[in-house]
DNA sequence: GGCTCGGTGTTGTCGTGTCAACGAATGCGA
DNA sequence: TCGCATTCGTTGACACGACAACACCGAGCC
């Protein structure tokens, strides 16, 4: 319960500041295709997915959000014509619509090109392996 | 334009698992505090001003938020008895309540045990290092 | 005085996310 | 058959943030 390091809030300001940075990612994604990052994510999971088609639950998992909160998107998602939903015996099965697909193909390589940007293209080769690894114990079981 | 190498690919997806991590710092100053980060961030910039008390103009500089946000936080955080706005020559100073000047000394070591917990911890002192700077050539003016 | 202008805040609207409450379908044991 | 829990999805209320439109005020200038 003591106060941070100088070096611990250093660490915390540098991740602040580097995750506001690559926030830009996102940002230049919907500037280029009008597509919010949540948008991207159920578009990305449906065109993987077998079929193009998920039911509505294994999306919730596949993107691990809660279930009112893909009710609501998916539900602005259909007013725009990116997906459609059906109803099959236990559930609700979503789709891309032509639409939805069309948003999809324009959208990958505009997050390519911003990943490229603004997290790879800054660091030299050396760094990035150390990034993974580093950013990999974040996540580790035991974190 | 070409879609991202798999290393390219894989350092992505490591960011975005951390970042879902790192989010847990915010989430358990909230739980602990009923504190959302935003709050937080207004409560700092605010009890490190000199006198505890800035114009918004000022505050907004700080935070880097549009005055807008601003302006609708701090009329939510007003109602909730934090801080309070008086009209002053060419602007609005804002300063701590009593309950919110408390509020602010709850949660600075929470703060500070979850960034140990979420980020110090996990890593070992080395990769400390290594993250801030390879963190600060996001943010670098080239980036 | 009357003028524009830049700076300061506020407001409304919309998209978004969380939470809790609800409803419909399914299964399962008494 | 009757309950009862589970799973699935929706809904409503609220907090939050971006954006644009607006009002206000003081400074400078005619």
């Amino acid at each position: 319960m003591e106060p941070l390091t100088d070096a611990d809030a250093e660490l915390w300001a540098a991740w602040v500041a580097a995750s506001e940075a690559l926030a830009q990612v996102s940002t230049d994604v919907a500037e280029a295709t009008g597509l919010s990052e949540p948008d991207v994510t159920v578009l990305m999971c449906l065109q993987q997915a077998d079929g193009a088609r998920l039911r509505q639950s294994d999306l919730a998992t596949t993107t691990g959000w809660h279930r009112s909160r893909l009710s609501h998107h998916l539900k602005r998602m259909a007013e725009r014509g990116l997906v459609n939903r059906t109803e099959v015996p236990g559930g609700v099965e979503v789709r891309l619509t032509t639409m939805g697909r069309a948003a999809a193909a324009r959208a990958r390589p505009v997050h390519a090109d911003a990943v490229r940007r603004h997290l790879v293209a800054p660091l030299p080769s050396r760094d990035r392996e150390r990034l993974v690894t580093i950013l990999r114990r974040l996540t580790a079981p035991g974190s």
